[in-house]
DNA sequence: ATTTTTTAAATGATCATTTAAAAAATTAAT
DNA sequence: ATTAATTTTTTAAATGATCATTTAAAAAAT
């Protein structure tokens, strides 16, 4: 009945603090004082919730990774058409909740960390993989079969360079009309 | 007359070394050993040629920059109306002697490192705005007004989104086919 | 009492950078 | 050319700083 409360309250608090002081730092700059500062806490705490700095990481991404296909989830249960379910995929992305500068500084950073990590490599694979097989399924019914990948992957980096451009601290984050250009994109695309 | 012989090639060799280093370890977790040691090399003449690990990078990355932007000289001499030299910003971006994996892994990671750097900001805003106003120069020609700045940054998050894939090692890197799948793009984005 | 949570301090490893000296290359003088 | 002096290049080793992680004990909670 009584379940880990203090556990879940901290694994939380870490999260955010790590988003947070990782958006300030870099990814590989940030420590785990730094984290744990942002929290009045000390970084043995962090290893004895996360057991590394590692492990701390992934699981932030991981976190990421479900409020992305939470929001996902939410949006998909509004479609009701291929296109609509194609729309799903890019609000999601760019939702009030998901598309924040922290988010996408943390995510490309993830991106520039990935392929020299085990287990960032994995979830990067499971994500991308996961997106992929959504934008194929919907693209089915929405454009013939030669054009279909090349639209997928035009839609997906054009996606990924949002994100960049956001990192960059070149754009000001204005979620409503990044949905607004994305939509505008995918009209454009689908003839 | 006997300017620098010496120099100018331990420059050049020393920032192959780190591109190569870079791609196999990461760009935080590369050490001066790892580059100086593709050389049969110390990491104390890297000190003496470039003073520091930060000014190396910084200037690995200004040797790509040199890179595009020569790439970007050339196609334009090719090119003689609006649409051409809209091509030629992507033929340079997506050139043999550019588009390769250890050129968009650095790049990717440059992305994720430059908001943390003065020097590496630097660089990154000029190239930027380089780029943007070629853009913005050629679409004036072939866009109308009111979709201009969307369409120039679905072209711009699209190459950047390009990039970041092949960095994830997601796509075989085939400079051939960029080209081609990136001139689709803009045929279906300019009407 | 017992278990869980937190911390201060110790540990140990890794590096970039500096230093001081050796090695190579270059120049100048015979 | 051959030496000798000078300058440039290279290195091994020292330095010093930074951290993640461990440990052992204290605090809090149960």
């Amino acid at each position: 009945m009584k379940r880990t409360r203090i556990r879940d309250i901290r694994n939380q608090e870490f999260i955010s603090a790590t988003l947070s002081a990782t958006f300030e730092r870099g990814f590989h700059a940030v420590t785990m004082a730094d984290i744990a500062r942002k929290l009045g806490a000390t970084a043995a705490s962090i290893n004895y919730y996360f057991g590394s700095k590692d492990r701390l990481m992934a699981e932030t991404m991981t976190h990421l990774l479900g409020l992305l296909r939470q929001e996902h989830v939410m949006a998909l249960s509004q479609a009701h058409t291929p296109k609509e379910r194609l729309r799903a995929i890019v609000e999601a992305n760019f939702s009030d909740a998901f598309f924040t500068p922290e988010h996408c500084t943390f995510w490309v950073q993830f991106w520039s960390a990935a392929p020299y990590s085990q287990s960032l490599t994995r979830l990067q694979t499971i994500n991308r993989a996961r997106v992929r097989s959504h934008f194929r399924h919907e693209l089915k019914h929405l454009t013939p079969v030669h054009t279909r990948e090349t639209i997928r992957r035009l839609i997906q980096s054009y996606m990924d360079g949002v994100w960049v451009s956001v990192a960059q601290g070149e754009r000001k984050v204005n979620a409503p009309h990044a949905r607004q250009e994305a939509f505008a994109m995918i009209d454009l695309v689908l003839r």
